[in-house]
DNA sequence: TTACTATTGAGAATGGATATCAATATCATG
DNA sequence: CATGATATTGATATCCATTCTCAATAGTAA
């Protein structure tokens, strides 16, 4: 099994007889670098550091790509924006999302997830994936309490 | 404490100085008959049968108009539609969303609930809203399992 | 009625994402 | 290494949902 993001993007590439460029390999350096949760936009603008001349549509186009090859997840959050972010961590989470600095913060809860298959099971209802978001404002967002 | 959404929308109206019009009744009235997760498209549709000459701007507004007024929920799927439901029912509700039909499966758990408030809690975590959506294929869809 | 102002409808504009297409880069092969 | 077949790129046009603009119209209080 691969795991290394690289390797995994060359076994996709030649699986799939597609080719292997500066762009892709440079778009895919940058991502991991990122960090979590990058909007199409904001890896155009990263990207135009190392690549001045990249466009729109590559970012996009290769995001895509990323996704198709398991590297990459899309996420739909509430501001209508997608964001991707890297696939190498298997385990299914969630996220936290404050609404007044955007910080995402993710989380895992395996009673939770078993109490959505339960819901499933119930429904007969065969699932394939699912999102939980708690929209909110992290600690830092909140008024502060005075001490009386 | 206002229950009917006529009367709740008129509040609202008054409340904010503005107007009780024809096309508001009339798209609230369908908004309710047409049950629940309705698209801005699906609404201008329907809404054109009874008034011929309706635009497209007035459905989209009156909708936000809707949920100001707190007679409606947006909810984003992750199809990239903004569907609207009827806030009636006070109880929060979760989605079970079929991929391949698109029904739309509602359901309530309480302990999930609690559990969420645990998770926001030991992150410091003001929670707003949330959601929960399921993803997959409903009974129906579902390839039939052949008896052996 | 009148007069004031909110609302409407048509169409333009927006913004994120995708499609088009000629020029270019990749790569297996000779 | 040169070549040819074809995938990829970048610029731009296009799409689609939603919002904005603005002149005409409708609601409402007087």
């Amino acid at each position: 099994m691969i795991r290394n993001p690289s390797e995994q993007l060359e076994a996709y590439l030649d699986g799939q007889g597609l080719k292997s460029t500066r762009q892709r390999d440079e778009i895919l350096r940058i991502f991991l670098d990122a960090g979590h949760h990058v909007s199409a936009d904001e890896l155009y603008r990263l990207a135009r550091k190392s690549m001045p001349g990249i466009g729109y549509a590559t970012v996009y186009r290769t995001l895509r790509l990323f996704t198709e090859a398991g590297i990459a997840h899309e996420r739909h959050f509430d501001d209508g924006l997608t964001r991707y972010e890297p696939h190498a961590k298997d385990t299914h989470h969630d996220h936290l999302i404050c609404l007044r600095c955007g910080t995402i913060i993710e989380f895992e809860n395996e009673q939770i997830e078993k109490l959505q298959s339960d819901v499933a099971r119930r429904h007969r209802f065969a699932v394939q994936n699912h999102k939980l978001e708690l929209y909110g404002l992290c600690e830092s967002c909140q008024p502060k309490k005075r001490k009386s």
